[in-house]
DNA sequence: CATGAATGAGGCTTCATTCAT
DNA sequence: CATGAATGAAGCCTCATTCAT
């Protein structure tokens, strides 16, 4: 890890932190105990706490993204493309031992001021939404309105997927919200 | 306020105050101000901080469910309670300004042993769980087990209604998640 | 000193730090170490740095016009007790080699929120004011209008001694504005 | 202002600062960021932030004396021109806010081993003593004595209303020190 | 001669909890 | 059953300075 520059270290320890353990539950001085850098070093290149973790928000977004894209590219279908989405969050969340999701868990307990943090939530949200209606969009036998309407209704089942497996420590939410999408596309 | 026992009168501000601050961002010594209490006072209520959520989500739950029965009781079917809780969802997320749900929001960012916290989290959703098969079994209409699958993807679009709903600030996926409930009932 | 109190061992402790060394150049910790304090003890008892600062301060000004009082008290006329006055000055900043006023020194280099140290010095100037206007008051010599502004140019001549000795470690200031009085008083 | 070099920049940058901020309130990355100067930049120039206090102090009192030296050029007899003096620090003083005198605000805060800018302050006072003296060493009224004895209270006068003037931020000791050098002027 | 990255030490403040009364 | 004082650990952040390039 030490080939890394230290502002991809701390982003990198900042951001296994801030995923596995909470960003109220890391301190800084874990951060940089576990980076490997000095206090000051990490502040030349983040003016605050909050800085890093929309540093961690954007790199897991393209990260994220990245990778549902390519999990769901195996299929040819609008509503195929769809429905594995759902076999993604079950690859994903089993393997992260159904931490949840790194936007829904940061913007749920933090202090008042932290306003960048939330717009990273929002954003991050929003790219999920156009991109699951731009699937929809492509299958001709929607109009643009159904495919909005559709996809709004897959991505609600997406966030309900995620957050009740990390509540229950399980993958039965995101099969039966897999089944629900199969559902709602006839 | 003056009038409740030491006790109550915890449990209320704290309710308050890790409700719509959060857990992490309310300290005991902001809990014991407000309540007009001393700090060992609480201690002898209370062995820990945990222990005051507990309770807090203990009386949340006995409120929130009497309130979703109360709303959805004027309701006479099955389908029609279902497709009502989401007009509860509406009315009450709106009342808070979007602040999402209790349990939701406590465990996204929680110390690692603080485990009778996630206990509670765990049971509350069991609950609704339990409380929507329960309105969907009494459908002659369904089998048990279609009664039991139909339930879990209504759960799933409310869970995924509040924590979308938290972040984009709008009532928007509830009115989605309303829609794709419909659809699902057939 | 184990026998004060917490909060007389910070104010004593603070006092003589704020005043030999600077507030600027005392530290919260160096503060706690000498007083022997655990951190959160001192936060118990002040809610900030600065309110240290005030208590000293406020402590500071009834000692000192104490001092002054007794000090100058071996005068019968007004004019013997204002000129003594400066032999106070000799005496007390002898004693501390010069180091000034303690509000004189904490207020040219504050930060800039510290309004309460400020309001501080303005006050305890004002009533070194009074105090002398009160003292040429009872002179029948002078009408009212007299006293205070011979009052106020033996103020300046107090205030020029304290910092020019300051500045060059020597009594020559004290001894020059001691003169001025006297040819003021005619 | 890029037209200046480097350490130009440098030091009118960081008098600007420190004299209207305060020196221990200014930091060097301000100074640097204000310059528009690198770091390493600044300390190939001067060997520590003391150092550029120092050019600061030396800049200052070349400037200061001069703007006092054509102030009252415009009286022809020595006591007018003492006089004079104190519509000089009305001018000044008002201009700059009562933030009173650069090497009396420097001195009053500083770490133990800030020898060169406590020389710096012991010479400028000097220097301004000496003048005043020789101002009134030219009347030959005044025995060589007399007039050096007359110039430590003048210089005192000026002192004290300098800092009274910036506790109160108001111009009345200026006044009240003006109307004393007459008295003692006779 | 200029630069931005890196640093150790320290800044002030708050945390949840326990203790003596 | 109630209280305010006391605590160790940790919180986030900034300081003036040096180093490798």
């Amino acid at each position: 890890m030490k080939r890394l520059g230290v502002k991809e270290r701390i982003i990198e320890t900042a951001s296994d932190l801030f995923y596995h353990n909470g960003y109220n539950q890391t301190g800084i001085n874990q951060i940089i105990a576990e980076a490997g850098v000095a206090k000051a070093s990490m502040y030349q290149h983040f003016r605050s706490k909050e800085d890093i973790a929309v540093a961690y928000l954007v790199g897991r977004h393209t990260i994220w993204m990245g990778k549902l894209f390519d999990f769901i590219s195996t299929e040819r279908t609008s509503k195929g493309k769809i429905i594995r989405c759902f076999d993604y969050l079950i690859d994903w969340l089993g393997e992260v031992d159904f931490r949840g999701c790194g936007w829904q868990n940061i913007i749920t307990d933090l202090p008042i001021d932290h306003d960048k943090i939330r717009i990273q939530a929002i954003n991050h949200k929003n790219e999920v939404r156009n991109y699951i209606h731009d699937i929809l969009k492509s299958e001709t036998e929607y109009t643009i309105e159904q495919a909005e309407q559709l996809g709004d209704q897959i991505l609600i089942l997406i966030e309900g997927a995620i957050i009740l497996s990390q509540i229950q420590k399980n993958k039965w939410p995101i099969l039966a919200a897999k089944n629900a999408s199969i559902s709602l596309l006839k």
